[in-house]
DNA sequence: CTTTTAATGTAATATCGTAACAGTTTAACT
DNA sequence: AGTTAAACTGTTACGATATTACATTAAAAG
């Protein structure tokens, strides 16, 4: 018998209000931190801003373009730094086969990511499907292996690149 | 009902006879090479064995390391055509969590490639599991995502590191 | 208010990968 | 065999991604 829970999907579609999810998405990283006694610095504050402020992935380079306030520009380790604490955070993820970083879609949810990247528009949603990171431990388990982290990345067309051709 | 067929798990045991599989797969190149009427040159010959050598993953520049045939060192690509040929043909797989490579324990199954990446003694197997890649398939064609590429990487530990504590 | 931990600034360098283009070899076809 | 087209090679240079190391400053904990 078929699982029918509905996925979690998240997928940006076209026409969705960015400065509502990047406001969100600051939102919950500074609870966050409150919660969890961490400082949530302008480099990371900064950095967050400007991945959640695109929904195609961002590299390191990218990124550190855009923290040019005081016209100084800013070494990669700074870049770096931020990104590993927000990847750690779990507020930011980043997609092993582009070598680029998105914001997370489903913060808070506690969910093993699955990305769906489109070659054609660029953009990133998160599967996040439970059946599938249970397949994959069940599978590795009977395997004989003991699996700590799952990396799920899945090129192809999305839905609105489908439909337009 | 669970299906129930077995896993083709590929996983290197420590014991296995190395010289054994490298000439297999030399083997399968040249047939595949023969078969396809490509070139099986010095330098892909070369690099698919040093890569067969190890099950562990090699990056591109161990490999150039051990290309030093005649004295000489190779430029990058060099070693960069070679990896492209052997990936395109199925023989080697690229690992994007690594930046590396390994060769293929499945030549000529047709498979989805999964890997087993063993954080401790860093060797890496296929899980290649059908159930896997249908699920992922499937949830993401609901999802309203055309699936072209599927890229699956498991950290974690592998049953000889586990057992040996 | 001092100790210790965390974050920053800065420079240098390591690692990974590609572009461009001239030259050579191989295969295919008269 | 001689000619042409395609594939492969050699070489240089460079671009892109990421980390190390260490001195300094800021913040939290005592």
């Amino acid at each position: 018998m078929e699982d029918m829970e509905a996925l979690p999907v998240r997928f940006p579609s076209r026409k969705h209000n960015h400065s509502s999810c990047v406001n969100k998405l600051l939102g919950d990283a500074e609870e966050e931190c409150r919660r969890q006694k961490l400082r949530f610095t302008e480099h990371r504050r900064k950095v967050l801003e400007i991945i959640a402020s695109s929904h195609k992935p961002l590299g390191a380079y990218d990124i550190l373009e855009q923290m040019n306030f005081s016209g100084r520009r800013q070494a990669p380790v700074v870049a770096y730094r931020a990104l590993d604490f927000l990847i750690n955070l779990g507020l930011v993820h980043r997609l092993n086969s582009l070598n680029a970083f998105v914001a997370c879609m489903a913060v808070g949810e506690d969910h093993t990511a699955q990305f769906l990247i489109c070659r054609q528009c660029k953009n990133v949603g998160e599967l996040n499907s439970n059946r599938v990171s249970e397949r994959i431990e069940k599978d590795a388990v009977e395997a004989g292996f003991q699996v700590d982290q799952q990396l799920v990345e899945i090129i192809g067309i999305c839905y609105e690149c489908a439909e337009s051709g």
